[in-house]
RNA sequence: GGCCAGGUAGCUCAGUUGGUAGAGCAGCGGACUGAAAAUCCGCGUGUCGGCGGUUCGAUUCCGCCCCUGGCCA
């Protein structure tokens, strides 16, 4: 587990010499077809040498999930270590790494139509007034989202609306409860956050010149796509996209591209520090393959 | 050397027709169950370049000085 830039591909690659090991990436973005550049995604020739799980397995027009992630992530999970290999689960989404360790409430999954319905609702009368809906038909939920939280308060007057019931007596069903797996839990993270940020703003300068925006443009033209869908809601791909129709300039987009990573950074580095159970690596070690394929080799053994 | 434009938060800047100042970005803290690279909440005292003058009161007006950029010699 690491933030964005913190150089868990090396790393990852590094243990694969090591150990018999495949790859299962947990990351929302590269789960994208043809999305490669602004989600830092292996190159083709590495992903033919090292097997990789979870990568390229949905088009951008579509949406991936928590729940999704870990059903895929357990069933690849079973086949690698069915072929007597070990499952390295590298990547930085979190709420991922939670959901396959943690396990998942008994909740209906998400219902475009029904999600349409409530974003139209909610074009006409506002965030407030569905907030106040969610507050009369179960007001436990309502009590804990602020009025100004969207995403949550569609998401539960969808589960209200489809199970009939609170929120509250949903999570509580859990039937998705941990894993057969002793997981080895491994964090990079960085001791001086400076330096990170450089490197952020080095890897984002180089996807402009490895042809960022040429991807996204490619993409509006292969695909349906809109600004609201989760793909184009992905840190760099979200700035392309406002930068190829509103016409920014190029120094604009650097720069609120390179903010956004950023804070997808700080956000990952909170979660990590909270982490129970993990073993912190400063992901700026010169020897940090080293140190971390000797920690891997001690708790194999 | 002369003229012009600037010097305000870590950065880029706004502003005060004179009552000691606020945005964006950065930074910090927090929430989080099928969109999580998402969604949302909270946190702003800084010699307003320096020294004088005018004034009840100056960051604001005036003078001088220092620094930066541009133009002219």
């Amino acid at each position: 587990m690491g933030p964005t830039a913190s150089g868990k591909t090396a790393v990852s690659l590094g243990l694969t010499l090591r150990f018999p090991l495949e790859i299962v990436s947990v990351d929302s973005a590269q789960v994208f077809r043809d999305m490669d550049i602004g989600t830092a995604k292996p190159d083709r020739a590495t992903l033919d040498k090292y097997p990789h799980h979870l990568i390229d397995l949905i088009s951008p027009e579509e949406s991936y999930s928590a729940a999704r992630f870990r059903a895929d992530a357990l069933r690849v999970m079973a086949e690698i270590t069915a072929r007597g290999r070990i499952p390295l689960l590298a990547g930085g989404t979190m709420l991922y790494f939670k959901a396959l360790r943690e396990g998942l409430s008994d909740l209906p999954q998400a219902d475009a139509g029904l999600r349409r319905q409530i974003d139209a609702e909610a074009q006409q009368r506002g965030w407030p007034a569905l907030h106040a809906e969610l507050a009369a038909l179960d007001p436990a939920a309502a009590a804990r989202l602020k009025p100004t939280d969207a995403q949550r308060i569609q998401r539960a007057l969808e589960v209200v609306r489809l199970t009939g019931a609170p929120l509250a007596e949903s999570l509580a069903r859990k039937t998705d409860i941990g894993t057969p797996y002793r997981f080895i839990q491994l964090a990079l993270i960085p001791s001086n956050r400076a330096v990170l940020h450089e490197r952020i703003a080095q890897r984002f300068d180089a996807m402009l010149a490895a042809g960022l925006v040429d991807e996204v443009r490619a993409l509006s033209h292969t695909y349906r796509l809109d600004a609201a869908l989760p793909s184009m809601r992905c840190v760099g791909y979200r700035q392309a996209w406002e930068f190829l129709e509103d016409g920014c300039d190029l120094a604009a987009l650097r720069e609120k591209g390179i903010a956004a990573t950023r804070q997808l950074a700080k956000r990952q580095l909170t979660w990590l520090r909270s982490w129970p159970e993990v073993t912190a690596f400063d992901c700026l070690a010169a020897d940090l393959v080293a140190q971390v394929t000797h920690t891997v080799e001690h708790a194999l053994a």
